[in-house]
RNA sequence: UGGGGUGUAGCCAAGCGGUAAGGCACGGGACUUUGACUCCCGCAUUCGCAGGUUCAAAUCCUGCCAUCCCAGCCA
């Protein structure tokens, strides 16, 4: 598989950073001259959701379109929060998406020794202190948002016994939280983060990579930028967040003697409604059982966004649409769904299933006769393939789609009107037969043999198809219908219990539906347009050829409206 | 009298002193062997608000308002 065939929209791209990084390596630039480089440096801490899609297509698409490289970094400095299973999922989700680092995957803890290094060289600029206040000392000396801190009283140690201390944390003679190292750059800055941050705390923690070796390890504003840096990253794209951590983030690079003067730029992460994106939330979702594991196809997980049947050219696009600013916002999955619909219109290929099915009998039709057709995958495209559908006496017909006692417009199936069963024959609709509950159990129709495959007479106009499978050879399948997780657009912003907000009707599972009987064998990797309904695909955890299972990616989109 | 951001349609978003792109959503119509797709048409006399500069302002200046982020030895 070729990354870029799979996954390139043809949109135009255009946004600030582009623009902002053209001229920083262009002439006069601040890295004049340098190769685009950026990185997407993930914390092997939980699965990527479209969040991260879009982080990922920013990092890889700019270095893309500027004929550049993109990393792959995990950011692993806290030990005791991340875990080496994530990684596999983490690189499975990117290379899914289509974006590949080539040999270029790194830890941030294969800096660990560099990054220690370059934090003795503060110290011996006297740009870093060991400090011994405790974790409550540190909150009350840092002051509040609108007051200044004041300074530790080991700030002016004298640098030959902060080096000795340091080697000394290094070395594990201390317990956790004895002593950090700290910048030393203002405790009266307005920002918060200028306030000599922390770079360096004691953790006696096995970490993932790399054991036991470190009992010390550094914090994300001091490792960040290095990483960066030793990567000869130009351009670290972050989200806002990050935007006031950005002036410590410059501190570091310009008092380490790095090798390039990485440039951080931010921007706005993504957000989507009636659903919820942070880690955090996921989690919890995933841990109190209310959906499937995190591939759950109700959550916007790259995983769960795969089994619910989302291509990756889809989410590329809806990014690349969406555009990259710095505006806080809330993007309407509405909009999502349409990208979706827009590249399976062009690619899936159609079948046709019953979810509810309600038995139609062409009276006129012989009993022991049964006729194939061969259909185009795609209708109107004679290289998209061909597959067989049989029609007999008895079929089967979506329930909706006859009515006794028909509303105004309705154009289906009702007593003396004309319709067409797609791909097969035109019928006219005779009557039903009830059940002593009054519920209808059987339609009835004659088909007019003139109009094979489904071609109206000359003059003749038809105006409703239906979609319909021949009793005998359709089989049974499960159908799960998903909705919003969320009835409401913010959950984040509500105050109510987010179990309050769930919404009950996001998963309907169909056990008696039926479809064609290639699907069985069939796994088209877009999944399917079951005709009229939408887009379905065999759910992959669940799906064999002895219980078949479909997922609904989404509805198609219908106008009509009863009245 | 903390610092840093952001305000253009219901939702995204172009615009960078010359008279408001585009997409989604929505409404109407055409076409249709998917009530899909496709195709037309409509949808901001106005850019958070108020002043100012200018022949000309969403774009420049001043003030105000709203809203988001920051006080982890998390990232």
């Amino acid at each position: 598989m070729t990354p870029k065939e799979e996954t390139y929209t043809g949109n135009e791209v255009s946004h600030f950073i582009l623009d902002e990084v053209e001229k920083d390596v262009g002439p006069g630039g601040r890295l004049e001259g340098l190769p685009v480089h950026t990185r997407f440096p993930p914390e092997p801490n939980g699965y990527l959701h479209i969040g991260h899609a879009k982080a990922i297509i920013i990092d890889f698409g700019t270095a893309e379109l500027f004929g550049g490289l993109c990393n792959l970094r995990m950011d692993d400095t806290n030990p005791v929060k991340e875990d080496e299973a994530y990684v596999k999922a983490i690189q499975d989700d990117i290379h899914w998406l289509g974006y590949d680092w080539d040999d270029r995957f790194y830890h941030a803890s294969d800096y660990f020794e560099q990054i220690y290094n370059y934090a003795r060289e503060l110290i011996e600029k006297d740009l870093a202190f060991v400090c011994e206040q405790t974790p409550e000392e540190v909150r009350e000396s840092r002051g509040t948002l609108t007051s200044p801190g004041t300074e530790s009283p080991w700030r002016y140690r004298p640098r030959q016994e902060s080096l000795d201390l340091f080697g000394r944390m290094r070395a594990g003679e201390f317990p956790d939280g004895r002593y950090t190292l700290r910048a030393k750059i203002d405790m009266s800055s307005g920002n918060m983060n200028l306030r000599d941050p922390v770079i360096y705390r004691i953790q006696h923690a096995r970490h993932h990579q790399t054991g036991d070796e470190w009992c010390i390890y550094p914090m994300y504003d001091f490792a960040h930028p290095i990483s960066d840096s030793l990567e000869h990253i130009t351009h670290s794209l972050c989200s806002l967040e990050f935007e006031d951590h950005r002036p410590l983030f410059d501190w570091v690079i310009n008092n380490c003697s790095l090798p390039v003067k990485t440039r951080q730029i931010e921007f706005a992460r993504l957000d989507i409604n009636y659903t919820v994106m942070s880690k955090r939330k996921l989690r919890t979702l995933v841990e109190e059982g209310l959906v499937d594991g995190w591939d759950d196809p109700r959550l916007p997980t790259l995983c769960g966004l795969r089994r619910r049947g989302y291509t990756p050219r889809a989410i590329r696009d809806f990014n690349e649409r969406n555009g990259v600013s710095k505006v806080p916002s809330m993007v309407d999955i509405r909009f999502l769904e349409h990208c979706l619909r827009e590249d399976l219109n062009k690619r899936a290929p159609r079948a046709m299933a019953v979810l509810d099915p309600v038995k139609l009998t062409i009276t006129n039709y012989p009993e022991d006769r049964q006729e194939t057709f061969t259909v185009e995958n795609l209708p109107g495209d004679s290289s998209s393939g061909t597959h067989d559908i049989t029609f007999s006496r008895h079929l089967l017909i979506e329930r909706d789609d006859f009515e006794e006692d028909p509303p105004k417009k309705y154009y289906r199936l009702f007593p003396g009107n004309l319709v067409r069963l797609r791909g097969a024959y035109i019928v006219r609709c005779t009557g039903c037969v009830k059940d002593s509950q009054g519920k209808v159990i059987e339609v009835l129709a004659e088909y007019d043999p003139e109009t094979r495959g489904g071609t109206a007479a000359a003059g003749q106009k038809v105006r409703g198809t239906i979609h319909w499978l021949d009793e005998s050879t359709a089989v049974q399948a499960e159908v799960r219908l998903y909705d919003h997780l969320f009835t409401v657009e913010a959950p984040d912003d509500d105050e109510r219990d987010y179990h309050e907000l769930l919404n009950p009707e996001s998963l309907t599972v169909i056990q008696n539906a039926r479809v064609e009987p290639w699907l069985k064998e069939d796994r088209s990797y877009l999944g399917y347009q079951f005709m009229r309904l939408g887009y379905f695909i065999h759910d992959n955890r669940d799906s064999t050829e002895d219980k078949l299972v479909f997922n609904r990616s989404v509805q198609l989109k219908d106008s009509y409206r009863p009245t």
